[in-house]
DNA sequence: GAGGTAACTTACTTGAAGTAAGGTGAACCA
DNA sequence: TGGTTCACCTTACTTCAAGTAAGTTACCTC
């Protein structure tokens, strides 16, 4: 047993580690649950420097939740690139959410199955800012290839689709019968005919999956920070 | 100023009130950072009183759960009965579960805005729970219209309308400038097509709104408990 | 009005969030 | 090679809220 005497790391890299680290107990415990001390100590470090890092256990999720939102983004932004139309934007965008949340089940409940909001209005600010993320990624879609549509009519059909996938994903993910492709496939059947008569109410064929418009290159926003103070 | 002397009073009518100021203080400061002694003193009485009562403060969190659940699937139930048919009824719940929302936006987002999970399992159970039996109406709602379709397609697409319904709830009581008519149209408009497509794939104009179906009766399920003990 | 019980209280323990103040090792310069 | 420095890290606290043990009091019943 020759102890590690504890080796001196680098802040960025001991960051990562630790957001790992509270990522996989905050997971495992619920937040309230997980303890400081306890996250700290599997790091191998003490409690201050967590609060020296991330300023308080609320800024540590919200470090977490961060992270992952801009996993999110940029999986789901890199797999829609060069779709032949809204219709496959969409589903390309869908396949990836899905595949995404199966990966991180754990914690993809963190945030999905509520774990933010306990935390304080930061956290909750995090995850609503990336729903709010996802639905304008949802509007730039719609918009581009359907321009006929009212603003508020669009809005309205983003946040439909967020919540579908929402729930969509922990439907699926609880289950083992169900592929990423499945499940995308399910939500694009109910969403894709009701959405491309409300948003695009012109003759019934002019969109018909493969579309006159170029491949579709999505706005890449990155990571808007909310407030970073 | 002759204290009132504290009144004693009867368990029912206590917990009642209980209930309501924790309700209040819930959504007020968020789960964590309310205290149970603030919620005793806005009570008027002492804190062992909340824990006689409800065991512990997610306890506590878990009653007033369960009473907004029992409100609105009240409240749902029995705005469906008597529609004309499958997209009437679905309208009218629609309609209802929007009025609910906007009414108790406070404590809805106790539920919604997450407040939940981050107290423990048994309110992410209750919660769970309440989704659940949206989703279990739904789908008794689309096979009694649609028993044409296979399960595995019902539950997705129940699914899709539970989380559609949670994120435009939201939505929509962030905005003075949308009715809940509206906002059950809008969802409607995206929704109803797709689904009585999918659910049923028979020839496109069997079902339009007025049906020969008789009036639709929903199943009354009450609370089904998940684990009271 | 005696007695029992449901409603209620005071006064504590426990445990985790957050903090003050100081130790230590490695990189860098002479 | 030795000293200086700063980022990394620790020990040892304070504070505050959840939860509890044990006892007290008002109301109801006979």
């Amino acid at each position: 047993m020759t102890e590690t005497p504890r080796r001196r790391v680098p802040r960025a890299e001991r960051e990562a580690q630790m957001r790992a680290v509270a990522e996989e107990i905050f997971a495992e415990r619920g937040f309230v649950a997980a303890s400081m001390d306890e996250i700290a100590e599997r790091c191998g470090i003490s409690k201050p420097m967590l609060y020296e890092y991330f300023g308080s256990k609320e800024g540590l999720l919200v470090a977490c939740i961060r992270a992952a939102r801009a996993d999110l983004a940029a999986t789901t932004t890199a797999a829609v690139v060069g779709a032949a139309g809204p219709e496959d934007a969409l589903r390309r965008g869908l396949v990836a959410f899905f595949r995404f949340t199966d990966a991180r089940r754990r914690s993809w409940s963190l945030v999905l199955r509520n774990e933010a909001a306990v935390a304080g209005p930061a956290a909750t600010a995090e995850v609503e800012a990336g729903r709010q993320q996802q639905v304008e990624i949802d509007i730039a879609l719609f918009s581009a290839f359907l321009p006929h549509a009212p603003r508020l009519d669009l809005e309205a059909a983003a946040q439909v689709v967020v919540g579908a996938c929402e729930r969509l994903s922990l439907w699926y993910v609880g289950r083992d019968d169900v592929t990423a492709e499945q499940a995308a496939d399910h939500l694009m059947r109910v969403l894709w005919t009701g959405l491309r008569s409300m948003l695009d109410p012109g003759p019934d064929d002019t969109v018909d999956g493969t579309v006159d418009s170029p491949t579709w290159t999505p706005v890449d926003r990155g990571i808007d920070a909310p407030t970073s103070g």
